[in-house]
DNA sequence: ACGAAGCCATTGTGATCACAATGAGCGCGC
DNA sequence: GCGCGCTCATTGTGATCACAATGGCTTCGT
């Protein structure tokens, strides 16, 4: 008998056990699909590619409700995307997208140059013919995006296109560190495409894949550097300039 | 009247509010302490300064019965600490303080040169004399622990040192992906001091501090720099080349 | 005596409830 | 008619319970 005399809950099963949780046994091989685990990577993928704009607030229990479970589980992925500072909590409890400053735009600038360049020399070492074709591949899948004016499938395609280089680095600390950057500015990507649309759009890549194939180092480096220079500047220009980053 | 008729618990107050979280109403002006953050920060501390050593594994309930409150707020602060890459949780679901690899450490030293010195310049813009003054005292509280062999001072001070420093650029993205780093390595960094002691320490404070005060960026720079490639070289060789890393 | 199988304590996960605080909506008073 | 105050819905926070799974320990069988 537990310490608090319990009436016996006349309805209504008490726990449901949450529909998806617990009922695949062993399906693959990796399946830890905790629910809050698959919230976060919902939460992280719309965030990622321009789902939501910044600025925009979301409530524990309206994502819960809206994904079916309780707050419960959302309140981790929550946690966990705010640590990883792609959502921010201010001081009244609201927990929203955060907005943009000049600042804050320069030193993701600043952290993209120095620790993504590294990423893709360190990748380079590692990378074989087969996964640079599949890098060709997403590259491809980008110019298809941006002829079609499809932002949020550019915004995918360009994000698979850096990480599968990257992730051919075996570094995932450094990993960990550029994915959290990317979290935060995804959102605000999204803005200024959404403003300009991708038709101006040009990038690095055919480069860096080049260079890549060669194993040229410092062309490598320079092409990302570049990719990241010039994709930046633009967005920068086409929001900060322009209106108030809200 | 809501939707569930309720019972009206008979004995024994279900819930306890908990001690210290809502007592205060507004003692000096900026008071959010909801328990998991006095949690997240208790455990920070712990893991910055040495208080755990890698490969120690913690659990919900342990934490929170040594803390006096439910397992909830714990799960929270774990999750953030997780997030931030200080703790991890591997597929036994098990929560350890990560062991440290010889490639994990490198990818952690290279992160620290390519940031902490941009920090240090940065807040050379917009440091003040008197803060320059604040960071020579934590600077000498370093020197002291040193001589006294006292590890953990040693690695607080040397921590409010470089942070004291870090905190003046005002860069508060580039400032959360360092403190992220160091939260990495800390309890390495305590593990090699605990072998080899800090008696044969030597590092580049002064010389930071000096550039700070003629305002000399690439003496700062360079001097950060150093600071951070002869103690880590020096924790590196402590760890990596006698023993395994557990 | 050694091995394996089964039992049980412990752990993280999720749901539900209770509560304080923020904020918006409404009504009353001047 | 306009403004101020109150009320209540909504939000995040914390506690407690229920549950599945991992792991260690005991115990039975050979």
């Amino acid at each position: 008998m537990s310490k608090r005399a319990r009436s016996a809950p006349p309805t209504s099963p008490p726990h449901k056990r949450t529909a998806v949780s617990r009922t695949a046994p062993k399906l693959s091989e990796a399946s830890t699909v905790t629910t809050h685990e698959s919230v976060y990577r919902g939460l992280r993928e719309r965030i990622l590619f321009g789902g939501v704009p910044p600025g925009s607030a979301i409530t524990l229990r309206g994502i819960a409700e809206s994904m079916g479970v309780s707050p419960m589980p959302i309140r981790e992925a929550v946690r966990r995307l705010i640590a990883e500072r792609a959502l921010k909590m201010q001081d009244n409890r609201r927990v929203l997208v955060p907005p943009m400053t000049e600042g804050r735009f320069r030193e993701i600038v600043f952290a993209r140059l120095a620790l993504e360049p590294e990423l893709a020399s360190r990748a380079m070492d590692r990378i074989g013919e087969a996964e640079i074709t599949r890098i060709a591949s997403h590259d491809r899948a980008v110019d298809r995006a941006m002829v079609d004016g499809d932002v949020p499938g550019y915004m995918q395609s360009n994000f698979r296109f850096h990480f599968a280089i990257y992730e051919q680095a075996g570094a995932e600390t450094l990993l960990a560190l550029v994915e959290s950057i990317w979290l935060q500015f995804g959102p605000f990507m999204r803005m200024a495409y959404g403003r300009i649309g991708t038709s101006t759009l040009e990038d690095h890549h055919q480069a860096a894949l080049s260079a890549l194939g060669r194993r040229d180092r410092e062309g490598l480096k320079a092409a990302i550097a570049a990719d990241i220079s010039q994709g930046m500047g633009f967005i920068g220009d086409a929001v900060l300039k322009h209106a108030e980053t809200a």
